[in-house]
RNA sequence: GCCCUGGUGGCGGAAUAGGUAGACGCGCUGGACUUAAAAUCCAGUGAUCAUUGCGAUCGUGCCGGUUCGACCCCGGCCCGGGGUACCA
């Protein structure tokens, strides 16, 4: 009898269920310790292997924390809001709620399958207008927010009214879209359009017109983060810059904070540098350049001002507002032209193509300092969105300007140098010097500063001198939030007058309208227009756009702390109990979306006074991909190469006694094999071939005094040996018909085994479900089932077997390489799916799915069992004393699996468990069993669970504690030394920890194998580390 | 291009602080049990040479350095994976 997983595991599962096992309660007697996963979205897919992966790694260290005391908050959701769902229902016409339902309610059934920890009472969906109403709530929140500046902090509009009402812009620093002055008296005598009008460009949520990515295919506009290379990461449509009208959320005033709260969290150092660059903060200046005969100045931003004497051009972008401008009558046309052109371009075609372009505009910049005017180009290598969209151009110093220069044929003047180089006139450069460090020159009061010190001084000027201050920029754009689609959270927004006003909080949730079609308007506008009465009871119209995918996963961490709370978004008992989250485990692929976004909503929130972190995620773990393996077989690709394989492997090497050559080239005419030796010539082709060319083939042969055989593809699959005699005796001069008529080859479905010799030259690979091959072996018979044209599949194998090849590929149903948990938990339960995931490698290295090394921890767990019951089945326990031996080895598990834990290491926990198994070998006594029985719990619950009920407890494990380690029973006397020479390991002494260094020295060097090692060398050094190593140092 | 990662047997991986490289598992080979198979158990398993025994040499992507001693630290390169790209 054997341990029956599907019962046993079946049965815990209703146990804990019924009894609330997970539920978690505020208990302020007990320290906290939150673990999140990131939430998924359900796709219709299911989970495969790849998902588990991070629930697993942070249900065991919340299993683990709790046996450790820890009041644990382990909480799980949906993302439930999202693209596929709503293709779908333009596809199909079934509303996204349904279809999200129902893949709600597949994932929920293999999430329960695994026997993880989650408290589902504290259950979130995204979609839920109960949890959406404080996605709504907040973003009003955000729209009654300015940002300001110097106080670091979001505040109430309604303050900013006041302060606008008594003082105008005066004094203030704040984030807004446009630089505004404005006196007190100015905003008092405006109107309430045009007051609301000046608020927006403060508010933290606010409506612009603002360049856009739309994607004309999906109907809706895309965060930077869900465009990668001008393509929708959902579907990978192309996306194109367009201006547009949206919802946007002010994240650029916390970008400092942002990047300033990356130092004070535990994540991985690549996410880090992720989030760093995406922010992407400069320190420079802003510049005035004078325009020649033109009053207004054109401000432009650069991180090097020590280079300004080294300006010989300026560029703006096509959308620059002086571009059209700036036009002489002369370049009018031609810049017209290159805007057109230049704004149309999509960024598919900007990437593809990296050719210079760009054009001047007829007027000169005065250059500040050395007076010369210099041409104004218009080129689109300079951004809108960067800086202030226009440049001084330095091509010494600058590869960008550099190849525009050498392009355009402008001047260029070096004025950094590195420090001892020789100084090469520019014409002669093919690349610029792109200088960090080095010594300026040409530069008048610059000359000979670094440019550390240089870059200072010149701000210094700069600023005196009024052209320009010290400024600093980020990369990182404000967050468009709205999207033309139906499934995401409504704005809670009405237009009164064209003007937006929030819903009255009492108002939320402002529900998800029902629509005839879930496609835009014939007029253009997003789907939630088609809705009837999609207005306020006043008949002001509602906001047609709803929010995208971040929206709703930017707090669901701070919901879960109090999840049914609907007075508020959660209460200050609730968060300030929980706190912020310890333990976040999640994919890479969020670093620069959901990540960023939730740390900005958080410090928003913050702001508030609602949270009480700075910092949502205190320690992030991204758990590594996991990559499909795909299994391949070797279908016949051409009968004609697998017979002339057949043939050459008979005439090869002289094995006929004379050379062969192989593809022989005569004249124009080419054969499959020569002998120049015996004048042979034979060539193989199908049947039907042969008969057609025979007698052209004759002739020649006669013509050029050659014997000639003409084999069919037929007779070398079915009768080689026909046709090795047939070769024997032409070679020994024997008389052979040039050509025999025969039967027709008819090709079959035919698979070659991976290591049969020459399988490459003849066969292409097909994908093959990995679930019927195992061990890279195929199930001949699943696999004549699996495809109906399989069904007739024919076989060359090798040991009786057909072996697949094998490759690491991405794991998609494409390559029949998904590996679905469920399949594994039916065959070997999910405790044994739970160790292997683990047992795999580190959690956050990517790694390929690989079923073979499953058994050994199927094997280990039968092991497991069988340590506590007899051959009957029977739980068997002896009450025994245990050995020191025993002991030790358990207190040294302990140790180990405790450290490793603490230290994210899970896989080689359980190889730790597996060591533990095979000292104890057939010990069965209860003071070891039982501790035992703990430590595995957090990877294997269920087994755990049974054995702590067989052993007499009436409650879970889960309430259990975890076993202490005690130095005691692991304490040695002796340590076994190395004893190496000159590094390398020659052999082991084992000798008394309590041996000073001196007595060791001593004692090895009187050793006889020593003496051996050191026989007439002269020993130089002997080390002595102590529980460590002897290394003694010989020389000769 | 730039930034980050990784590179160890046939395979997944271990070596936590510079100190016995290859733990544990898979696979493979041989054996035990069995009428047989499965399951289970035992032994072997980095490479090469020597195998009559002791063994010897090489070996953590490549080249070099530091050190008594390097998978680990330093310098230079090669390859795989990820991020990002006219960000001035």
């Amino acid at each position: 009898m054997e341990y029956n997983f599907t019962e046993i595991e079946r049965k815990w599962r209703e146990y804990w269920k019924k009894h609330d096992t997970y539920k978690a309660v505020i208990d302020k007697s007990k320290p906290k310790y939150y673990v999140l996963d990131m939430f998924p979205y359900p796709s219709g897919a299911g989970l495969h292997v790849g998902h588990p992966l991070g629930y697993i790694a942070s249900d065991i260290f919340s299993r683990y924390k709790t046996l450790k005391g820890f009041n644990v908050l382990h909480p799980m959701g949906y993302d439930a809001f999202g693209l596929p769902a709503e293709q779908y229902a333009i596809q199909t016409g079934t509303h996204p709620a349904i279809t999200t339902e129902k893949n709600i309610n597949k994932y929920r059934e293999q999430l329960d399958n695994l026997g993880f920890s989650f408290d589902w009472s504290r259950e979130v969906r995204t979609s839920d207008p109960k949890y959406y109403k404080w996605t709504q709530w907040t973003f009003i929140q955000l729209f009654n927010s300015y940002y300001c500046n110097q106080a670091q902090k979001a505040r109430p509009i309604s303050e900013l009214v006041k302060i606008f009402a008594s003082q105008g812009t005066k004094g203030l620093d704040l984030a807004c879209t446009d630089d505004l002055s404005f006196t007190a008296d100015e905003w008092n005598s405006w109107d309430e359009k045009k007051q609301q009008q000046v608020l927006m460009n403060y508010r933290l949520a606010y409506l612009a017109d603002i360049p856009v990515n739309w994607c004309p295919k999906l109907g809706t506009v895309l965060a930077n983060d869900e465009v990668v290379d001008g393509l929708s990461v959902r579907g990978g449509y192309p996306v194109e810059r367009k201006k547009m009208r949206q919802w946007s959320l002010r994240i650029t005033a916390y970008a400092q904070r942002l990047l300033d709260g990356l130092n004070t969290v535990d994540f991985p150092e690549p996410v880090k540098d992720i989030q760093n660059n995406w922010i992407g903060r400069s320190e420079g200046a802003s510049v005035f350049f004078e325009i020649e005969g033109r009053s207004e100045k054109m401000e432009i931003f650069t991180t090097r001002p020590d280079t300004i004497f080294g300006v010989s051009f300026m560029v703006i972008a096509p959308e620059h507002d002086l571009a059209l401008s700036l036009a002489t009558d002369e370049y009018r046309a031609k810049v017209e032209e290159y805007v057109t052109w230049a704004k149309n371009r999509s960024d598919v075609e900007r990437m593809a193509e990296k050719k210079v372009s760009g054009q001047m505009t007829g007027s000169y910049a005065i250059n500040p300092f050395t007076k010369e005017h210099i041409p104004i180009f218009i080129a689109d290598y300079v951004l809108i969105g960067y800086g202030t969209g226009a440049i001084m151009a330095v091509p010494a110093h600058d590869s960008r300007d550099f190849a525009f220069a050498r392009h355009f044929n402008l001047p260029i003047s070096q004025v950094v140098a590195k420090e001892g180089a020789e100084i090469v006139p520019t014409e002669q450069w093919t690349e610029s010097f792109d200088s960090k460090d080095g010594i300026l020159m040409n530069s008048d009061f610059l000359n000979g500063l670094r440019v550390k010190q240089a870059i200072k001084a010149m701000n210094d000027r700069i600023e005196e001198m009024g052209i320009g201050k010290r400024k600093v920029n980020y990369r990182l754009r404000d967050a468009i939030f709205s999207r033309q689609r139906y499934w995401g959270e409504p704005f809670p927004i009405y237009y009164k007058d064209g003007i937006p006003y929030p819903l009255d909080e009492s108002k939320l949730p402002l529900e998800l309208p029902e629509v005839d079609k879930y496609l835009p308007t014939e007029t253009g506008e997003p789907p939630l227009a088609r809705a009837k009465n999609w207005c306020t009871s006043e008949g002001y119209k509602y906001e047609t756009s709803t929010m995208p995918g971040f929206a709703g996963s930017s707090a669901y961490y701070l919901r879960y702390t109090d999840p049914h709370n609907d007075e508020m978004i959660f209460s200050p008992e609730a968060v300030n109990y929980w706190q912020n989250v310890d333990l976040y485990i999640g994919g890479r692929e969020h670093a620069t979306g959901h990540l960023i976004y939730s740390r900005f909503w958080n410090k928003f929130l913050y702001d508030l006074g609602l949270v009480p972190n700075e910092e949502p995620y205190k320690k992030l773990i991204n758990q590594g991909m996991i990559q499909g393996r795909s299994n391949f077989v070797y279908r016949v690709s051409s009968f004609e190469k697998m017979a002339e394989y057949k043939v050459w492997q008979l005439l090869k090497d002289k094995k006929l006694g004379v050379e062969f050559k192989q593809d022989y080239k005569d004249g124009k005419r080419r054969f499959d094999f020569y002998c120049d030796e015996k004048k042979i010539l034979i060539e193989i082709k199908r049947e039907h071939s042969l008969e057609k060319v025979a007698e052209a083939y004759s002739e020649y042969a006669k013509d050029k005094g050659y014997r000639i055989l003409l084999i069919s593809i037929f007779d070398v699959m079915n009768r080689i040996d026909v046709v090795e005699q047939k070769i024997k005796d032409l070679v020994a001069g024997g008389d052979v018909p040039e050509f025999e008529e025969g039967e027709a080859f008819v090709p079959i479905n035919l698979f070659i085994s991976k290591n049969i010799p020459g399988r490459e030259e003849f066969t292409v690979p097909i994908h093959v479900d990995i679930n019927i091959v195992s061990n890279d072996i195929l199930d001949i018979e699943k696999f004549r089932q699996w495809r109906p044209d399989f069904n007739d599949a024919q076989f060359v194998l090798e040991d009786g077997k057909y072996i697949c090849g094998w490759e690491i590929e991405k794991m998609s149903k494409s390559m029949y390489n998904v590996q679905n948990p469920d399949d594994l938990v039916e065959r070997y339960g999910a405790d044994t799916l739970r160790l292997y995931e683990m047992f795999l490698g580190p959690v956050e290295q990517a790694k390929p799915w690989d079923t073979n090394g499953i058994e050994g921890v199927a094997r280990f767990i039968k092991k497991f069992w069988r340590m506590f019951h007899d051959e009957d089945n029977n739980f068997c326990i002896s009450e025994e004393k245990a050995t020191p031996a025993e002991l030790k080895t358990l207190h040294n598990t302990i140790k180990k699996v405790t450290d490793d834990i603490e230290r994210f290491s899970f896989n080689t926990c359980v190889s730790c468990f597996m060591i533990c198994c095979n000292e104890l070998g057939k010990c069965n006594k209860r003071e070891i069993l039982e501790p035992l029985c703990v430590l595995i719990s957090p990877y294997a619950p269920h087994i755990a669970e049974e054995l702590w009920h067989e052993f007499g407890h009436d409650t879970s494990v889960t309430k259990a504690q975890w076993p202490e380690y005690n130095e005691a029973y692991t304490k040695e006397t002796t340590f076994t030394y190395p004893i190496s020479f000159n590094g390398k390991m020659r052999f082991n002494l084992e000798l008394p920890l309590d041996m000073d260094p001196k007595q060791i020295e001593e004692t090895v060097m009187a050793n006889d194998l020593t003496k051996k090692y050191t026989d007439g060398k002269q020993v130089a050094k002997v080390i002595v580390v102590p529980k460590k190593i002897v290394n003694i140092v010989v020389k000769g």
